[in-house]
RNA sequence: GGGGCUGUAGUUCAGCCUGGUUAGAACGCCGGCCUGUCACGCCGGAGGUCGCGAGUUCAAAUCUCGUCAGCCCCGCCA
């Protein structure tokens, strides 16, 4: 008997017999023949079945067949396997028919966010689902990839802690051993501490908040790509480490993802430069060209889709760095603009009209960072482990942090988040 | 935290405004026919606590109140 052959791979055995395993996708049947498709983690292949072998096996049964390989103009994708035997390796338990049929990728589509996962064991097993968890995959690959290349160290740092990093964000409480402990919203400290340590350092971590939005942006846990480098001379050494960090990313998913994209008919941009505005700028421009009154400067949802439709139109590029915000709408530890004290070296990536980054340069004197703690109220001696890294010396560093399910649902062109999170934890999803 | 909306078959929805016999459709499912299906086709069939509770009424999916669940927008964030 012939080795297990993946169903991508197909197209190298015309005429030859191959074993494929997986998942009775589709069975279709006919008078005096059977249409079968199955499914593997590869993809999808049509079985002629015309010695009606497949008739009583069900949707999602596990299989092995075996049989020839034929290229066949009626077979979708050109391809298609005539069976010889069949051997079920799973049985399934369900009455009558599924919950939700998973093999067409237009009713999985039209199911409502929340059937989609209600029922997320079996929707995860449609392709087009499965692709959007392929493509987030690709994102993670490259993104270590690229750093690594630049000397980066990856790094695991705790997600209990014992107190806020940012303040601010509603943090999960926790029990621990009848301590008060909260899930980490950032790996923010722990990350610049690992700078005094390797200089550059990034973590793919899920972190957590326990904010009660529930919009189509948001997630309680989400998948953080965070990244910290010392000796960088000023904001814009950010800046360009991102832009070639993302350029890598976008290059990868075109060149790994071609099907997935096509099944969402996504474009994923081709980038040279980003386009670097101030929110000064941008506040001047969404003042300018489409009468919005500048409250502060600060982007809000409509903002940020305006200032998108703009850059676009102006540069045609679909990312836009917003640079300078306010220092007071920074955390603590947000560098200050030496030429202009009321702002800070800190920025925003926009993507398609969403926020999928936010970084800064971070102050790395200890004496100018006890100041800081202090003028916002804060207690230094809470910071005390994190302040020890500054008392022992510490490069001029920075560093930002991507949402890997923000960027994901962009790229695809997906209308909510949740459908980037395999599990996701929303204020209504606990469970599964 | 503020505002808007939805809940009807396994799924996606119509019906509600203007109350009236047995609550419909499409897809899916079951049985029959069909050797090129791929949104197959044809014949037959099963499937409903109209989210839940109360009220108004001769009569409630439909009107009112309460309640639970979900969706969207804003704020805040990645």
């Amino acid at each position: 008997m012939p080795a297990r052959v993946w169903i991508e791979d197909l197209w190298n055995y015309v005429g030859k017999e191959v074993v494929v395993r997986g998942w009775i996708h589709r069975l279709r049947i006919l008078g005096g023949i059977n249409f079968a498709l199955v499914r593997d983690r590869s993809g999808v292949v049509q079985v002629v079945d015309e010695k009606k072998l497949l008739s009583d096996f069900r949707h999602e049964n596990v299989v092995e067949i075996n049989g020839e390989v034929i290229e066949e103009k009626r077979a979708p994708g050109g391809i298609e396997i005539r069976l010889k035997g069949v051997k079920l390796l799973g049985e399934v338990y369900y009455e009558s028919h599924l919950p939700v049929q998973i093999y067409s990728d237009r009713s999985v589509s039209r199911l409502k966010l929340e059937t989609l996962l209600k029922y997320r064991v079996l929707t995860l097993r449609n392709p087009r689902q499965r692709a959007i968890f392929k493509v987030l995959n690709t994102v993670v690959d490259a993104f270590r990839e690229y750093l690594k290349n630049l000397k980066f160290t990856e790094i695991h740092t705790s997600k209990i802690v014992a107190s806020a990093t940012e303040g601010g964000a509603e943090l999960f409480k926790i029990d621990y051993f009848g301590k008060k402990a909260f899930l980490a919203q950032s790996p923010q400290f722990y990350k610049q501490i690992m700078v005094g340590v390797f200089e550059r350092v990034f973590e793919v971590g899920y972190v957590y908040r326990a904010e009660k939005h529930d919009t189509p942006r948001h997630l309680n846990e989400y998948l953080s790509l965070d990244v910290e480098i010392g000796f960088i001379s000023g904001l814009e050494d950010l800046l360009e480490l991102e832009t070639g960090l993302l350029k890598h990313i976008f290059k990868k998913v075109r060149e790994e993802n071609e099907e997935e994209l096509k099944l969402f008919n996504a474009q994923v941009p081709d980038i040279e430069e980003i386009p670097r505005l101030t929110i000064k700028e941008v506040t001047g421009i969404l003042k300018r060209e489409f009468g919005k009154p500048i409250i502060g400067l600060d982007l809000d949802t409509e903002g940020e889709r305006l200032i998108t439709d703009y850059v676009r139109k102006r540069w045609g590029s679909e990312l836009v760095f917003v640079t300078h915000y306010p220092l007071s709408k920074r955390p603590m530890y947000t560098y200050p603009d030496p030429s202009n004290s009321e702002l800070s070296l800190s920025f925003d990536l926009i993507f398609r009209g969403l926020e999928i980054t936010t970084g800064g340069q971070r102050i790395h004197d200890y004496r100018m960072l006890v100041e800081k703690i202090e003028e916002r109220g804060l207690n230094p001696d809470d910071f005390s482990y994190y302040l020890d890294a500054f008392k022992f010396g510490m490069p001029p560093h920075g560093g930002f942090a991507i949402g890997a399910e923000r960027l994901v649902s962009k790229i695809l062109n997906l209308p909510n988040i949740r459908m980037a999170s395999l599990f996701p934890r929303d204020r209504h999803h606990l469970c599964p």
